[in-house]
Parts: C-alpha cells; sequence; structure tokens
DNA sequence: TCTTGATTACGAATTTATTCGTAATCAAAT
DNA sequence: ATTTGATTACGAATAAATTCGTAATCAAGA
C-alpha cells in the first residue's frame, strides 16, 4: 500500500481496483464475475488486464496455489485524492470550491448528507 | 453548443478545450502557445489534435481565412458535470458528499471559500 | 513576380490500451 | 495412470491516442 508515484490507472484498470477495494484479495474469477456485471467482456481479457497491472505494481499477487489472489496496492484514499485534485485544477482552474458546488448542484444531495458536510466545514475551520 | 451525447474527451483534449474556454475561439498557434507553457509538445502535434477534434465534432472551425478559428462544441458546464458524476459514481459509490470531503480535504481552502460553500448548502436546504 | 515565412494538410510511426484465441499447466475425479 | 475441467501464460490482433516529419498552400513583402 505504499507508492508515492503518479498512479494512473486506465478507465479499466480502475473498474478492477474498484472490486479489489470492495471486496479485499480475490481471484480472477471473482474480479471477472463482477466485471460481468456491468460489462460485456471475456474471461481472458480481465485476466490479461490483471497481469498487466501486476507489472505495472498496481496488484500484487499470491501464486503460492493454483488459483492466484490478486490484491491491490494502491491505496483507494491516495488514487481517488489524486483524481479528485487533477479535475480540480483541469476543470476548475484549481478551485475546490467550485468543484464542491457543481457536485452537489446536478447530484441530488439529502438533508443529512448537507448537514454532515457542515459540521464537517466547521472542523475545516477551526483548524485553520 | 448543443450535443446531448456522451462527451469523452482524451486528456490531451481536454487540454485543448480548456484554452478554448478560457481565450474563447482561438487559432491553433495560439492554443499551442498555451498548451506549450505546460507541455514539451510540437505544433503539429496540437494542429493535428484540433483536427481530429474537429471530426469528432469537438470543436468547429471557421476557415474563411487563411488562420483558421477554432471554437469549442462542447459546454464547459455539461463535461465538467459528466466529469463530477463519473467520479462520483466510480470513486465514491455514488456519494457526493464523500467527494466533496475528499476535495476540501487536502487541498487547501481559505476561509472565504468555505463561507461561500456554507451559504451554498443553506440554499440548497431552503430550496428543498 | 518571386521569395520567404507561416500555416494547414497529410500520412505515417509509435505508444498504450483493450481484446481474445489457443496452449500449457495443474488438481481432482475416475 | 488417465481424463476432465478449470486456471494461468502467452502471443497476437485490433483499436485508440499521441507524436511529428514533410508537403502543400497562401499571403505579405521585396
Amino acid at each position: 500500500m505504499t507508492n508515492k508515484k503518479q498512479i494512473k490507472p486506465t478507465e479499466s484498470e480502475l473498474e478492477i481496483l474498484q472490486v479489489l477495494w470492495e471486496h479485499g484479495p480475490s481471484t480472477v474469477r471473482k474480479v471477472h464475475e463482477e466485471m460481468a456485471k456491468s460489462k460485456d467482456v471475456g474471461y481472458t481479457t480481465t485476466l490479461k488486464l490483471m497481469q498487466i497491472m501486476h507489472e505495472k505494481g498496481l496488484v500484487s499477487r499470491d501464486t503460492s496455489s493454483k488459483t492466484h489472489i490478486y490484491q491491490s496496492e494502491v491505496d483507494q484514499q491516495q488514487t481517488s485524492q489524486q483524481m479528485v485534485n487533477k479535475l480540480i485544477n483541469n476543470m476548475f482552474s484549481g478551485s475546490a470550491s467550485r468543484l464542491v458546488m457543481q457536485a452537489l448542484g446536478n447530484h441530488k444531495t439529502s438533508k443529512t448528507e448537507i448537514e454532515a458536510i457542515k459540521r464537517y466545514l466547521d472542523e475545516l475551520e477551526n483548524k485553520s
């Protein structure tokens, strides 16, 4: 779970990471079944992708038994932070608040969620 | 500025759109100079990209004079909304507030910005 | 008109991502 | 031991993105 380098998973790789983050260490079969729910793709395609991800160091694997167990080597938190930052810089001229408003605007947000965000903002203010 | 279809600009295309959004209709030269500030890339590369974008309908151009003038055909608002939504769905299980907190967390946000967001949240609450 | 400089057009090379067919491998059941 | 079924390995085809060299074009100045 280290890696200070730039993490730049492709679209497909991100889908695979999703599964690994959600389900923890998994077999190719397992990952593929999850992928297949939303996408029409062959088993070997998923396998190949995961092998390439292994080469890149995005995932590690346990090959002690026949069915290899794959595990994410990139941190979900860190990855999402990176993607959010990129979006802020690319699309919102570096303004986090602009992204926030855009995110809250179209995506309907519940009262509860809004309250949670407010409390979070209060914390932020007090800390600084 | 129409287009209800899925907009899926690549990384490079997005950079070009940035320039067009910020500066309005521009020549290739102009766009390229902006690109060159942050990236080491040849003029013809930028040109080619913009021509491809024209084929895809991402930009239109005025060819009445020798130096063509390119203009974005996709709406910034709409494009960013789409990217934000994708991020929310892919990385934050559809929770806008989770993205918001993540965005505000690491990206240092000024007191003024925080206040602006709070006001925005109040509005949202009152409207619903 | 001729040259020069700048611009666009074209085509191709390169790289990266995605896809999948087929072979090799192995374990469990017969 | 042999067969069967499932899994991984490998290689290659395809597609998409990125890059840039070179040619063609044109306008302005000499």
